[in-house]
DNA sequence: AAGACGAAAGTGGTTGA
DNA sequence: TCAACAACTTTCGTCTT
């Protein structure tokens, strides 16, 4: 995903410095939701893929950390069914002997709860899976804590409802990461969660609407306004163009254009305008690109903006 | 030569019977 | 479950810079 080329995987680099690249201002902003630094100056977003490794909390006594903590030792891959005793039925000891009453009500009892345990362990072996698969996706994704923990609590949610049987854990935590995207509007495509997953698009899509009818997940439409600073950031534009493409994709929204279209065909038209109105040219192939959508949809939308919206073009020489 | 443009045919997904 | 449908993509020829 992060290619050496990109001017992500440079951004990156330039975060250690603490100095914004394209203005070399040092106020940069930390937004943890988004999990992204921006420079205070021009809005240049670096380093948007950082990932938060620390806990939300702090504690300062060991009851305290006790007490906050959630999680315990390692959760190990293999193992867990080894670790698992079946207790016999039947009256007898390992010797063959015929074994008292009350030896045997006890037996009773301990089976009771060697049950119940396993039954709750069931829950426990499937969501230990979860968190690997949860745990991979967001280190390849390069998603901000936030979301990993939003994306967990959607999948918990899933399990209750018995949304899991029948489906493979992959795709649903697929589907509850998109959806802990969409609600925290960190805006990444279903192409590209579905990229990292075995279980395919179709799938992932599937558990998807899935999830939000059975399991009574609301999430925010997409908004187009919320691609434009990734975008934005990728073709290295300032703050103003940023700033300008979000206003007009604005008035597009006033004026009833964005209903039904694709919101990032409709960001990247916004920014090739903006883009061209301040004078820092960017061709329709390369916001194409950044925004993963075709050039012609790029130029259908933004044929379509400036008709509408009587937007004016510098004149070209 | 590269970018912009538009037409036409193809694709995957949604909707309504 | 199927067909109609809208939006988007792919492909390609033409025009502009």
């Amino acid at each position: 995903m992060l290619r050496r080329d990109s001017p992500d995987y440079q951004a990156r680099d330039d975060a250690a410095e603490l100095k914004c690249p394209q203005c070399g201002s040092t106020k940069l902003v930390y937004d943890p939701s988004r999990g992204e630094v921006i420079c205070a100056e021009c809005g240049y977003v670096m380093s948007e893929r950082e990932i938060d490794l620390g806990a939300e909390w702090r504690a300062f006594t060991p009851e305290e950390r006790e007490r906050r903590s959630r999680v315990g030792a390692p959760i190990s891959r293999y193992g867990i069914e080894s670790l698992v005793t079946d207790i016999d039925w039947g009256g007898r000891d390992a010797a063959g002997r015929e074994i008292s009453l009350r030896r045997k009500l006890e037996m009773l009892r301990l089976r009771k709860w060697q049950v119940r345990a396993r039954a709750q362990s069931s829950i426990e072996r499937n969501l230990a899976q979860a968190v690997i698969e949860l745990e991979r996706l967001g280190a390849q994704l390069g998603l901000p804590k936030p979301v990993l923990d939003r994306a967990l609590e959607i999948y918990k949610k899933a399990l209750e409802s018995n949304l899991v049987r029948g489906r493979s854990i992959e795709s649903v935590m697929a589907a509850a990461v998109y959806a802990a995207c969409r609600e925290l509007k960190l805006p990444r495509t279903l192409d590209e969660i579905a990229m990292y997953t075995r279980a395919g698009r179709k799938d992932v899509a599937r558990c998807y609407r899935l999830l939000l009818r059975e399991a009574s997940i609301k999430v925010p439409l997409p908004n187009a306004a919320d691609f434009v600073p990734r975008i934005g950031s990728y073709l290295r534009l300032s703050g103003q163009t940023i700033k300008r493409a979000i206003e007009i994709l604005e008035q597009a929204r006033a004026a009833g254009l964005t209903a039904g279209k694709d919101p990032a065909g409709l960001a990247a038209a916004a920014i090739y305008i903006a883009a061209l109105q301040n004078g820092e040219i960017r061709t329709q192939k390369e916001v194409a690109r950044a925004a993963k959508v075709t050039e012609v949809t790029v130029r259908n939308r933004y044929k379509e903006l400036v008709k509408k919206l009587g937007l004016k073009l510098p004149v070209k020489k």
